[in-house]
DNA sequence: GGATACATGTAATGAGTTACATGATTCC
DNA sequence: GGAATCATGTAACTCATTACATGTATCC
């Protein structure tokens, strides 16, 4: 029902638009939140259409149909929102690598958590930038609570990988440490 | 391939287990990280098996089947972790109710967040227990990365609930100050 | 006339969920 | 003997990804 949601929250703050437009915001802004493309969006159009959650407003040029949102269509994205309990299973390949991140040589480790410091503190900037453009007018009414959120989660993430990060280092050096002095013991014994 | 790196992940670190006994640990542990159930372990593992990523070690009672990581499953889980790019596509159903919290009314989208913060304080408090048996020398030896990762990102996410609960709150007394202003106006004009 | 962007679709495959199904052992 | 737990499996369905497929309008 997700992609639903949100294909009906979109129409619903952005008025009417086409599978290609929504398509669009699913590669910028939505793709920090719940990411699709158009093969997904098309068919699922298609079905709400069907069940009247949407109508086809306008036909234009190159084939292109312009959907909007119904009466029905909102009270089942309201129903959603407040009924609706989430479904909080886990599946976060990040976790899964923060997990996996002993069976690996320390170095690798290291490595890792590096660039994944590095491309959360890109996206957290890519987030950011999205805002800083809609506070300049061009504002969708309903962006910032979900961009919060975003920030904030890409912004934990960097912030585990640099205390992960240091922790590798520090066990390193501490290794390193210890065969220095095993290798003193054994060549002064 | 994460459910299968998550197989062999704890094949490595545990040694030889079950099904069953895999199947356990997915709903504690593994729980906060990638979420699976039995019906996709079982045919996974015999997956693993049929391609020599993992052996059946041993055959108990009531068909208990015993797995072990291999040589080349031991091979192929550290190729992934170090190799295979991260898929980084984001689908939250947290972050889509923060897209959409603004659909509903004001004092629904407080419940909302209200709710919101104190399921993940407990996830976070959930975490932190686990973390804290593990210290009492029952440890596994690699949680410890990941358990992090889980209580930063549960602890984000209680943050931020409680940031927006705070600004739906204030939007809410402002929007009541100016209709009591409309009213005295009204009342006085 | 050719490139680019607009615009929509489908088919095959893979991953994940829910429900169904069965049987063995242990504890009381 | 009955309940609980151990233990493994399969089938139907939904959701998501990748690849294939087609055609139109605009810009240069």
């Amino acid at each position: 029902m997700s992609l639903r949601m949100a294909l009906l929250g979109l129409l619903s703050a952005s008025g009417p638009s086409s599978g290609y437009d929504l398509t669009k915001t699913f590669a910028t802004t939505l793709n920090h939140v719940w990411h699709s493309t158009h093969s997904q969006i098309y068919p699922e159009l298609g079905r709400m259409a069907e069940q009247q959650l949407v109508s086809v407003s306008e036909q234009g040029a190159r084939g292109r149909k312009t959907y909007a949102i119904t009466e029905r269509g909102r009270e089942e994205l309201k129903r959603w929102i407040v009924e609706v309990e989430p479904d909080r299973r886990v599946r976060s390949v990040e976790a899964l690598r923060a997990f996996l991140l002993t069976e690996v040589e320390p170095e690798q480790a290291v490595e890792i958590t590096r660039k994944e410091s590095e491309i959360n503190q890109q996206l957290s900037a890519q987030l950011r930038d999205i805002r800083a453009r809609y506070s300049d007018g061009d504002r969708e009414p309903f962006g910032d609570f979900a961009m919060e959120f975003g920030i904030r989660r890409y912004d934990a993430v960097q912030q585990w990988a640099d205390w992960a990060r240091k922790r590798l280092e520090s066990e390193s050096a501490q290794r390193v440490t210890r065969s220095a002095k095993n290798k003193n013991r054994s060549s002064s014994g």
